[in-house]
RNA sequence: GGGCUAGUAGCUCAGAUGGCUAGAGCGCACCCCUGAUAAGGGUGAGGUCGGCAGUUCGAGUCUGCCCUGGCCCA
């Protein structure tokens, strides 16, 4: 018998099925690099729509971590999308370089290595640009990795030229955009409590307290009611005593600044009289507070709640002075009395309290922790931990004191020292959300008036896009409780807030300050503010000009200040820096963040904007969830379930994390775990396979091969139309954002419609037709179309796969499909194909049910399907193929498919087929006659 | 404690305006192919739709409460 597979054309392609994507997904990159890809999209596109892509900073410290995976995919897949359909994306990446967590970072490496004490000669300036220096090249280092790890996740961007917010470029428009802000007069300073260390006199952060066991006083004070009659009307019974408010407090030195009483207006308050005094306790820690105080008389006189008791006006204990009970939610019933000593320059609660009730943020301790002028006399001068004894006394001799003991609790200490440090209220700066944009002011700022909160809420309402929809009321919720913004930190690592202090102890600064320093900042950095008097940093600045100017200013009488912005406030100007001064296009078509941004970057972003250029700098708002572990908890390193990107590039390659990525429902939680990986490999390698078998049987059509569209009915008509209809599918998906639905429309259509159906039916023919067959080459036609298709739509997915598909589609290893822009087709659908698959499914079922006749091949078989309306006829002469089958026959009359079965038919030696036609040839061999005439015999 | 959000087969997800025996892919099981071969094809088994009440002729889909996660606050 003569062997028939060199007759054969079988498919032949250098396309490997395994991707070995660790090893060739980095020489897609250099291939890339080498020939400026970024720069030659920009040349090329530079006329285009242009699609304005803002990337949100992240900051420069650690490692890149799956978060940042996720986010930085989804973002490439929009640049890559964008591109597809021929516009102009210019992406550059930004970080976030300043603030507190590298700035104690280096701290920390300083005073392991010693070296902080040779800083400690230095005076304050030297010592804080030492720092500084030390801060930027950490940040720098980073930098340097997260682009290594970037490039490596195959992301398309401007790596040449990222944004840093500490570039002296982006420091000036930060500055510049600020000064806006001080010119529409929506900065202003106040009074805020920080945590401060006295030992050190300096502010600290929340990042920089060590929380560590402390013993404390734990004090109760009688605090007496100023109106006998308002109290009684309040509990409504008759007292033959004055009733006083009983307050718990662990920090008696705090009680001097005490301004008010906060109760919770939903709380039920008792009147008591406990050993002997008549005093208001929540009705639900009497007996908890008798108890701490071994208190033996005990009777509830009348019980009311706590909104009847606001307004009451009481007397402090030992200062000449009144206060009155207020609400707040903060009041519970977890310990003390649930009556809660208010003193709104000594704690951030008591500080919001303080501002709602307009109490004067009151702290008469100086940064050494000892009590100014203001105090009473019997604690001026005196430290405040040896105040917590004095004013003990103070009660207990005056009668205030109910009970004394003392309390070991958790209790903030500095970092450094482990000292303990106190709520102190300073000095900072603030941003107003309430305060009316002044419009009028030079400049202009288009838009009504109305306040940033007004404005902001506007925006976000009606002209923000929002995917998901629910991020609108999530945002609103936020702005409509969101406090003024603090935008002052006393630290080292940042941009220096301009401000300078007047010989007289005021404070200097305006808008056209603000502008020339910026402009010295812009020329060296904001390192001038630390190196350079007032003098040379003002050099550009002119009071006989500025309106605003104090009156006889001397700038060489002036004192620098030595505030720096929060970081928020840096890369909320980013908008200004990057996408104005660069000229890439304001407002932002996208910006794409985690969830959190809502808080973050979105509305640090938002109110500068709003109140300088008076419009938001977005379009639309994509947020995503975050990453979480197979049981859906939270990944980090701490918990041991965090999953580290480069293992995972190594591990699994670029691409399938990609595809991956591309399958999330990515707007909520994303679980992720080695396991999930790996079945995206999986399905990965069925769209691999699929190209590979496309890409194989086109190994000798010739390229310049071309012919009319084939006909709808034929099968390579069904396939086109169904490419076309992909095609638009996967394209408003991109464009929507919803790159599931791209994914899974690839994925269906590789898996069913091609491996499944297309390439299964059409085998035959490629393999067993004459090499130039007109239904060979009509098919091979059809499959490079798909081709030139699928890897564009993979391209945004896949960047390396599509490429390394497309090179070898058209055989030239200097292509890149990442250049291509989406092909226009348009293959109408022939709507008697439905009739068609739905026949080919009954048949299939029919097939499997004929195997336990014995017919296990389906070459072994003839279908006889129904088809009482004739809708089949017309698709005949393909139905063999696209059922696997030997033959089909159609019958009007039939109700049900019928297998015949044709074994004992003779089958065709090379095709394997019994298609009736079979018989010996001249070759001896059995052939049908398509096979006898492509081999050449009779 | 508050705002927003999620909880549907082992896994990832679909399931406008409430309405037939709740869908898809992967995985799994069984079978076929051995001319896409560390590939390919077919068939099939898997779910009390987080829990408990309620509204309704009828609820995965509406309401309330609860449980378990996530983000942001307090």
């Amino acid at each position: 018998m003569p062997d028939y597979k060199p007759t054969l054309n079988l498919p032949r392609t250098d396309f490997a099925m395994k991707a070995n994507l660790a090893q060739n997904e980095p020489l897609s990159q250099r291939r890339w690099d080498g020939c400026g890809l970024y720069e030659r999209l920009t040349a090329a596109r530079s006329a285009a729509p242009r699609f304005v892509f803002h990337d949100g900073p992240p900051y420069a410290n650690g490692a890149i971590h799956t978060g940042h995976l996720l986010n930085k995919v989804l973002k490439d897949i929009v640049v890559r999308s964008r591109l597809l359909v021929g516009k102009a994306c210019p992406f550059v990446p930004g970080w976030d370089c300043h603030g507190l967590p590298i700035e104690h970072r280096v701290m920390s490496g300083l005073v392991e290595s010693g070296r902080i004490e040779r800083l400690a000669a230095l005076d304050e300036d030297a010592r804080r640009v030492a720092v500084r220096n030390e801060c930027a090249r950490y940040a720098q280092k980073h930098i340097a990795l997260h682009i290594a790890t970037l490039r490596r996740l195959l992301t398309i961007a401007d790596y040449e030229h990222p944004y840093l917010t500490m570039d002296p470029a982006y420091e000036a428009g930060a500055l510049g955009l600020f000064a806006e802000l001080v010119e529409r007069g929506l900065v202003f300073r106040q009074l805020k409590p920080v945590h401060w260390s006295p030992a050190n006199r300096t502010a600290l952060a929340e990042a920089e307290l060590e929380y560590e066991e402390r013993e404390d006083p734990s004090i109760y004070v009688d605090f007496e009611a100023e109106d006998r009659a308002a109290v009684e009307r309040a509990f409504g019974v008759e007292l033959d005593t004055t009733p006083s408010f009983m307050i718990w407090t662990t920090t008696p030195w705090t009680l001097p600044a005490n301004l008010a009483i906060a109760v919770n207006a939903r709380h039920r308050y008792a009147l008591v009289e406990i050993d002997g005094s008549t005093t208001v306790i929540a009705s639900d820690l009497v007996d908890r507070v008798a108890a701490a105080a071994k208190a033996e008389k005990v009777a509830r006189l009348a019980e009311t709640t706590g909104s009847a008791l606001l307004g009451l006006g009481y007397r402090h204990p030992f200062i000449e002075r009144s206060g009155r009970i207020v609400a707040a939610e903060y009041v519970t019933l977890e310990d003390g009395t649930g009556l809660v000593h208010t003193a709104p320059g000594h704690g951030e609660d008591d500080w919001r309290t303080g501002l709602r009730e307009g109490l004067e943020i009151y702290c008469p301790v100086d940064e050494a922790g000892r009590y100014d002028e203001t105090a009473p006399s019997f604690l001026r001068g005196v430290e405040v931990w040896t105040a917590n004894d004095l004013v003990i006394e103070r009660l207990r001799e005056s009668g205030h004191l109910f009970h004394a003991a003392r309390i070991v609790h958790s209790y903030p200490h500095d970092w450094r020292g482990r000292t303990p440090t106190i709520f102190r209220a300073t000095e900072q700066w603030f941003v107003g959300v309430d305060r009316s944009v002044d419009a009028g002011a030079a400049g202009g700022g288009e838009g009504s008036s109305g306040t940033l909160r007004e404005r902001a809420l506007e925006a976000i309402g009606s002209s923000v896009r929002f995917v998901p929809e629910w991020g609108r009321n999530r945002m609103r919720g936020m702005l409509e409780s969101r406090p003024d913004w603090c935008i002052s930190r006393q630290r080292a690592w940042g941009l220096p807030i301009p401000a300078f202090r007047l010989p007289d102890g005021g404070v200097f600064m305006t808008a056209a300050s603000v502008r020339a320093v910026a402009a010295a900042v812009a020329a060296r950095g904001s390192d001038a503010w630390f190196r350079e008097d007032p003098e040379t940093l003002l050099a550009t600045y002119e009071p006989s000009s500025d309106p605003h100017a104090p009156p006889g200013l001397k700038v060489g009488a002036l004192r620098k200040m030595h505030d720096i912005f929060d970081v928020w406030f840096e890369s909320g100007a980013s908008w200004q820096a990057v996408l104005r001064g660069r000229e890439l296009g304001f407002p932002a078509d996208l910006y794409l963040e985690g969830s959190d941004q809502h808080r973050g970057w979105f509305q640090a972003s938002l109110l500068p904007a709003l109140g300088s250029v008076g419009a938001a700098p977005y379009r639309t708002l994509v947020t995503h969830g975050f990453i979480v572990d197979k049981e859906g908890r939270k990944m980090s390193k701490s918990l041991g379930n965090a999953l580290d990107v480069e293992d995972l590039l190594r591990d699994f390659g670029a691409d399938v994390c990609r595809w991956w990525v591309s399958s999330l429902a990515y707007e909520n939680d994303i679980r992720l775990d080695l396991e999930f990986l790996r079945l995206a490999g999986e399905s990965y390698r069925k769209v691999r396979n699929t190209l590979r078998f496309l890409l194989s049987n086109l190994d000798d059509l010739p390229q310049d091969d071309r012919a009319e569209a084939p006909d709808p009915r034929s099968i390579d008509g069904w396939i086109l139309g169904e490419t076309a209809r992909v095609q638009r599918t996967v394209l408003d998906a991109y464009e929507r954002f919803e790159f599931r639905t791209a994914h899974l429309a690839i994925f269906d259509f590789c898996n069913e419609t091609l491996s499944a159906t297309y390439c299964a039916a059409v085998k035959d023919r490629l393999y067993c037709d004459r090499r130039d067959a007109p239904r060979r080459r009509r098919t091979q036609r059809a499959m490079r179309e798909i081709l030139h298709v699928l890897c564009r739509l993979l391209a945004p997915i896949l960047p390396h796969t599509a490429d390394e598909a497309y090179r070898a589609l058209i055989r030239d290893a200097e292509a890149c499909v990442h250049e291509q822009v989406v092909r226009p087709i348009d293959h109408a659908q022939e709507p008697g194909w439905s009739a068609v698959l739905a026949a080919r499914a009954a048949a299939q079922k029919s097939l499997e049910a004929a195997k336990a006749d014995g017919i296990e091949n389906p070459l072994d078989a003839m279908v006889v399907l129904p088809d009482p309306e004739g809708r089949l006829e017309a698709f005949l002469p393909e139905l063999a193929d696209l059922l696997g089958v030997s033959r089909v026959a159609l019958d009007r009359a039939a109700q049900r498919v019928a297998v015949v079965d044709l074994r004992d038919q003779p089958r065709c030696e090379r095709s394997w087929r019994r298609d009736g036609t079979v018989r010996a040839r001249s070759d001896g061999g059995l052939l049908s006659d398509r096979d006898a005439e492509a081999v050449g015999v009779t």
